[in-house]
DNA sequence: AAGCAGGCTTGATCCGGATCAAATTGGCTC
DNA sequence: GAGCCAATTTGATCCGGATCAAGCCTGCTT
């Protein structure tokens, strides 16, 4: 790899700490493409052969099963994903499709299992990372198992919001299909979600998201209790 | 700590690679302790202070929000649990009851972050264990948001099957209502999927459940496209 | 500017699962 | 063995969300 982007990548948190000549090695084995929207990166099942970072773009994670499918996460530039069946080299539990036009980092997922095992700080941070998303795996659960549709969508716009820096105003970065996807309903009642919570502190036009009243919000959706540390 | 149940906490896969000394270091800190059944151990939101291994006993990872609870996981012994929150150091994002009496060691969290970093051995499984984690995670969000009730049964009933040895008898750990938590439904509605079941390969008596017909088991619930590796 | 297509919304209906309310069962104590 | 308590099962009803079916709006094409 020989690219523009190679600093922000080594900002990463996961690669942030390492030896620099291991970083070299990775990143030298490793090589950037650009896809398309709408292309399939891999599919469930299959067996990891690359890390990805997502440098530009935006993909999605998504399962299926049964006949049907259902959206994972959402992934924004700049990060990586599918760490966890890198590390077990098992298959993938989830298919990834770009939503937008997308340039990605693939690093060959033998040899960062292989700089892992050489390399201390990046075996931490690895570790710090499938911790987090452990954890952020376990909040999907809860909410899921936990919270009606409209309490999840109202929750969402609150975390957006926080990590847009809590203005109050939240623009949302894809589609509203695929949100609903996300949350694990329909779109029409995604929509009517919106229609919802329209009575309890917010408005909607079109992507943009206005908080018109946090407190009525707020007692609406009955927030997480535990908060996340800032990262 | 000093006790018989030593070397079978040392081969757990978490403890069994790493150098003695270290896990000298780790065990000499660390004690057992005896708790009742019906016990709150932690509850979510808690900053957590030790690592827990389960070494006798069963016991029940559940989360609170909006009023409801639900089950995220049963811990079966000898396994440790909450990991994740001890690596982060952040705060539990579940509560944990003994369901069984239960005999619990106590690892204070301190030192397992210390211990992390200086023994490659002991990260690397941590590593590891977050990874399954995760994807055991990973797992249950697409089986709550993909499958209805009976089937989430249904495959349940496979996966002990399975690592019970593949008899096709299977025997409940737990009381229904539990597991009930844990799929996600009310005891009444587990009771009626045991009903649908019944028609679709299965039988059951009391906490005995005989699979008679795994074909017609498997198509009707649609297992897992992808197989997990036998650990 | 008309036509079209895709995404979003709205309305009507249906279905899975929750809730509420009784039975029934099974293990216990006395 | 009677009585009791908790878990489970069964039945009736209700509710959230899915599905089906139109409309609607916006951006793009021709």
């Amino acid at each position: 790899m020989r690219v523009a982007e190679k600093p922000e990548i080594a900002k990463l948190p996961l690669f942030r700490e390492m030896q620099d000549e291991q970083r070299e090695r990775i990143f030298s084995s490793s090589f950037l493409q650009v896809f398309p929207p709408q292309l399939t990166l891999f599919e469930l099942g299959q067996h990891p052969d690359f890390l990805h970072v997502l440098v530009d773009g935006l993909v999605e994670l998504y399962a299926t099963s049964a006949g049907r499918d259902t959206t994972i996460g959402i992934v924004e530039a700049v990060t990586s994903f599918i760490l966890a069946a890198v590390v077990t080299d098992q298959p993938y539990l989830m298919s990834a499709r770009t939503i937008a036009s997308s340039r990605i980092l693939l690093v060959p997922a033998a040899l960062v299992r292989e700089v892992v095992k050489d390399d201390c700080a990046l075996m931490q941070a690895t570790m710090r990372e499938l911790a987090q998303a452990y954890r952020d795996m376990v909040r999907a659960l809860t909410d899921m198992k936990l919270r009606q549709s409209a309490e999840r969508l109202g929750n969402l716009i609150l975390q957006q919001d926080h990590r847009q820096g809590g203005t109050g105003k939240v623009r949302l970065k894809t589609e509203k299909r695929l949100l609903a996807s996300l949350l694990g309903m329909t779109p029409e009642n995604l929509s009517r979600a919106f229609g919802v919570l329209g009575s309890r502190g917010i408005s909607v036009n079109g992507p943009q998201i206005t908080i018109s009243d946090r407190a009525a919000l707020e007692a609406f959706v009955r927030p997480d209790p535990v908060r996340e540390n800032l990262a």
